[in-house]
Parts: C-alpha cells; sequence; structure tokens
DNA sequence: AAACGCTGAGGGAGCGTTCCCTCTAATGAT
DNA sequence: ATCATTAGAGGGAACGCTCCCTCAGCGTTT
C-alpha cells in the first residue's frame, strides 16, 4: 500500500535519485537512455512525486485559493453567480497546472481560518470574490506578502478586474428614460458591497436633472429579497412604471411580485435587470438586463493573478458592459 | 519575509521543540507554565505550522477533493445543483476543519489530473459528483485505496448517498395520471447518467399498464435542451398535455417552449419537475416538482466520507423524497 | 533508605523531495 | 597528443516538522 518513492524509481532503474528527479521535472539536461530507463522504472512502479516533500523544498504549492466571500445569510444556495465564476477560474486554473482549494469566508471565524491556511503555504496566491467594502480580508492578506487579486473592487490596495457598474447603470435608466417612463424605481442590492453603492449611483445621477425623483429599495442580491423589495415599491409609489433591480435574481424576484400584484410587464411597469444570468432569457417575458459576464471577469481575475505569479505586472481591469434589450422593458 | 520556524519559536520560548510542536497540536502532557511561555513566543513571532512539513511526515493532508464531473458541453454557468452542492460541503468539510480542493473533471485529460493529484497525497479522500454511469473515475480512485464516496450512485463499488429517483418519477408521474392526463410525455436527462435511467424508469413504469404509451425526448440537464425536446415532443404529439421533466431546469425550457407556442399551462399542458430548485418557485406558473434538497445530499455524502476518515461505517444512504404540488400541474 | 514507577522535557532520526556541488568522461581546439 | 571546456551523473545537505526514545526528577511503595 506503500506509494513507491523517488529512490525506489532511482534503484529500479540503476541511477542516481538525482537523475530521476530531473526526468520527472522535465529537464533537459539527461541523455536519452536514462530518460528512457528511468520513465519505464516510472511507468512500472506506478510513481507519482509526493506533494508535500515537493513542495517543503521547493516552497511552491502549485495552488491557489479561491475565497468567497459568502453572502450573510449562506441559504441563497443556487446563486448562478457562485457556479459561474468559481467553474471559470477553476477551469483557467487547472489549464495552468494550478490547484484551486476552495474557501468559504463568511464568519469571522472562517476570516481567521483562512489567513491561518494561507499563512501556512498551502497556496501561492489568493483569489478573492465579491467582498464587502469594508472586508477586513484582503488588506490581511495582502498584508501577509504573496499575491492577491480580486473579483469586485475592494477598498483595500488589492488588483481587482470589475464590470463598470456606474455605466451599466446608466445604461438602464437611460434606457428606461428613453422610453418616456416617468416613475422609475430601483431595487438596491446591500450597500455594503461597492458595486451595489455603483449601481445605485449610476441610477441616481442619471435620474437627477430629468425632474424625476429616486424611487429606491434596498434588497440582498437573492430573489426572494427582490419580491419583497418589489412589493416595498409597489406600496411606496403605486404608480410607479419602472424599475431597475440591481441584478437580474432581484428582477426576478421583482417579476413575480408584479405578476401576483396583477401589474402587466413591460406595458404598466417595465423591469430591467443586472447581469444577464441564463435564468434572464427564461422569465415571462424574458428579461431586458445589462450584461456583465461573470466567467469571462472570472477568467480575467485569474489571467491577473497568473501573471502576478509569474511576475509579470499586475495591473487591474475594468470591463465594458452592454445593455440587452428582450421583452421586460 | 522568511515565516518563522518550530525551531525559532523555541529558541525564543528557550524550550525544545518537542515541547513546543506539543503545544501546538494541544498535546496534554506539557506543563502549564511551558505551555505558557510557548503560546506567549508564538504570539509573539506570529508562528504559524508548515503545511508541506507537516504532511509531510503524518502522512496527512486535511483536506479532501471535491471532484465534479463536468457535463461534456462545460458552458453551462448557472447551474444551481452545482452551487448548491459545493457549497453545502464546502461548510460541512470546513467544520471539521479540512480543506476542500474543487477538481473539475471533464475530459479524460482531466482525469489522468485527478488520479495523478489523488495519488501525490494531497487529500485524504475524495467526494465525487455526478458522474456517469461508465465513468471509470471512481474505480480508479478507489484502487488507490484512499476514502472515496460518491453524490450519485456510481457503478463502480464506491460507497454513495442518492435521493430514491425511481420512486421521486413515480410519484411525478402518479400526480398526472391521477389528475386524468391522457398523455403524458416526459424529458429525460442524459442516459448514461444513472439518476437519469431511473427517472426514465420510475415514468415508464407507473405508465405500463394505464393503457398510455410513454413518449420520450431527451435532454441533457439544461435548459435549453428542455426547450428543444419540449419542442420535438410537441411536434411528436400536439396533443399531449402533460410534460415530466427529469430536472427543473429542463422544464423551465420547456415552460418556455410551451408558452411561444400558445399552449396553457397547465389548462393545456401540466408540467412536472425534478429537483425543486429555488427558481422553481420563481416560473410563471410556479412549477410542481419533486423535492430532492441537494444540499442536504451533499452534506450527507460529506458526512459518509467524514464517518469513514475516521474509521467508522461506511454505508450508502438512499433519501426519501416528496412531491411539492404548486401551479404548473 | 532503596528501589521502582511515572510524568514530562529534550535529542535526534527520519519523512521524500530538490538543488547545489563535485567529479567523470567525452568533446573540441591547438 | 595534450589540455581546456563542458555535458551530464551522482552524492548529500537541506526543507520544517513529528514522534520515538532516552533520561532527569519526583513521589510511592516496601
Amino acid at each position: 500500500m506503500q506509494r513507491p518513492t523517488l529512490a525506489a524509481v532511482a534503484a529500479r532503474a540503476g541511477v542516481s535519485k538525482s537523475s530521476v528527479s530531473r526526468v520527472v521535472n522535465g529537464e533537459t539536461t539527461v541523455a536519452p537512455e536514462i530518460r528512457e530507463l528511468v520513465q519505464r522504472a516510472v511507468r512500472e512502479l506506478g510513481y507519482v512525486p509526493n506533494a508535500a516533500a515537493r513542495n517543503l523544498v521547493t516552497r511552491r504549492a502549485d495552488a491557489v485559493a479561491v475565497v468567497v466571500s459568502d453572502p450573510p445569510k449562506g441559504l441563497v444556495d443556487d446563486d448562478p453567480m457562485f457556479a459561474a465564476v468559481v467553474r471559470a477560474a477553476s477551469r483557467e486554473l487547472e489549464a495552468s497546472g494550478r490547484q484551486v482549494v476552495l474557501m468559504l469566508a463568511g464568519s469571522d471565524d472562517s476570516r481567521r481560518r483562512v489567513e491561518q491556511y494561507v499563512s501556512a503555504g498551502y497556496v501561492d496566491g489568493v483569489m478573492l470574490v465579491s467582498l464587502h467594502g469594508a472586508d477586513p480580508l484582503p488588506a490581511a492578506l495582502a498584508r501577509l506578502g504573496l499575491p492577491v487579486v480580486s473579483l469586485g473592487r475592494s477598498a483595500a490596495s488589492v488588483p481587482y478586474v470589475e464590470i463598470d457598474n456606474v455605466g451599466g447603470a446608466t445604461l438602464a435608466a437611460r434606457h428606461l428614460l428613453d422610453q418616456g417612463r416617468q416613475r422609475i424605481a430601483t431595487i438596491s442590492g446591500p450597500l455594503d458591497l461597492l458595486a451595489s453603492q455603483d449601481r445605485l449611483t449610476g441610477y441616481r445621477d442619471t435620474l437627477r436633472g430629468t425632474g424625476r425623483r429616486s424611487i429606491v429599495a434596498i434588497g440582498d442580491f437573492t430573489r426572494i429579497s427582490g419580491a419583497e423589495a418589489m412589493a416595498q415599491l409597489l406600496e411606496d409609489d403605486p404608480v410607479l412604471d419602472a424599475v431597475f433591480a440591481a441584478n437580474d435574481l432581484m428582477a426576478i424576484g421583482a417579476l413575480r411580485t408584479l405578476r401576483e400584484a396583477g401589474r402587466r410587464v413591460p406595458d404598466d411597469v417595465a423591469v430591467v435587470g443586472f447581469d444577464d444570468i441564463e435564468a434572464a432569457l427564461y422569465t415571462a417575458p424574458p428579461l431586458t438586463t445589462v450584461r456583465s459576464p461573470m466567467g469571462d471577469q472570472a477568467v480575467a481575475t485569474v489571467r491577473l493573478l497568473l501573471s502576478w505569479l509569474e511576475g509579470g505586472p499586475r495591473d487591474s481591469v475594468v470591463m465594458p458592459n452592454e445593455l440587452v434589450v428582450r421583452e421586460s422593458g
């Protein structure tokens, strides 16, 4: 049951440990016949280098941590962002020969665990996802001295990738204005997220000066919170004729409340979302939304991290987005 | 930038490395004053044990791999199952003090990578998710001799957790029969998945002997495939009056096709899904479906693995499910 | 008072790699 | 033919930790 070691392979091949190591690591300074000998021994013995021993001496782990700041509730289980981001990041990282260690950082407790883990040298770098504005984690990790990047801007000075949230919200609001909508409400995301703040800013700034007033309800990016916020909004202003939701999930919740309240979409109320998740195609009616491909962002974030790990540049990137007009508004 | 080592802590505290090791690992045979001394030194130096060195000698990694067999296309990014399972498993594993290494196993290539990785001793056990019936991976991993469990039954003799797929499909089909539906179709999942086979079996067996014939289209568990399969079905049998989709995503796709084809749900056609993902609540009309909580299954699977890792029993478990009747059928 | 546990601290040998250094042998230049 | 140069193999010292073993010191037993 004992796995074979380098020494065992060396003995079998009749060469030194050094030579085996060289062959295994693909170094070129090895004579063809020795290489052949070693490769055969490796095959026969089913040798696989021991990770711990290798990491110990190289001081690399060939792994990166993907740290996802869990939403406070932690009960939102089918979260399309999560799947898209984790999947894309995994694929990209695996393609670079690195492993993905997934960590959920919800509580203070788990944040400490993350710091410990990273300090222990398990990983060469960290990709942070979806952090709150005041999250202490990015700064703490950056202080450890190893590469940290984040998907979504953070307060700390960590290189990041994000889409143009202000611009996207502006696109949405302007689209509603152009249709001649008069009372345009918004369902904002949680305000401790910079992305939420930016989207709200885009909405507000666009409305300002058109004589219209802002009508705002706050959600937490879940469907259910969107439904509740919409009910709130209808109560506040029964004759509103448009809603911009800060993400698609909340827009979907809003659609449901509107349907139950007997409002027709888009005839009575226009609805615009944000993100363009796949489900936006399948609502009734299909959702007009601001496209911001999470998968692409995740890939860009990984590339940023890889660039840093390889000694290249580490410049934050802001990605463009566009309005996808469907039938909801 | 060099992190402090055990020896540094020992020197600082004026004790031996052994004592420091004992304190750090929480052994009880340490005098209180020495413990205090060591703990202070650890704090002052910010000492964190090096993972690789520890793993090397203990031959444990305190980590488990979560291997997700990607759907062939690999482009389905907002997959609620994925998020629910990965989240729940992560939470449970982290609670047990173990790390989660996420691996996507789509291609043959990546399967080799997984085997390599596991052989390298990076992890103490493996949790497999959503494998095809003929997947060579479970058997290969089991052969390595370390604990492997799977979420979803597999052909290999690996302990598993799954819901009662045959029973769930039976529930759905019987529900449609009880409404007096006459032409009941099904949209099956890919047939290389045992879960798909079982659901199809439940449907077929329930219809058999009622004088009704099976009407089957095959999808791949994505929304789009559900939409396409529904179109196919309508072509095959324009007067069908019920559809059982093998998962909610495909049911959602089917709903869309039905809407576009001018069929009313449930008046003209009843639709029943499977899984009860959150989105099922937000379709128009809300989806009747078979509840099979993925999060709970994931947790059960992790518990099974943990039990095994700790030398306990490793018995497969089949979880019950129930029909959730909403408005679609 | 001597002998005998027993508790708890220290010493040091590995764990399986990599990588630096040494040394041999072969090549090419003169 | 001789010497300088170099390609390539082998030896062995780390890497940072755990854990076995030894041994000191003290309390108990007879």
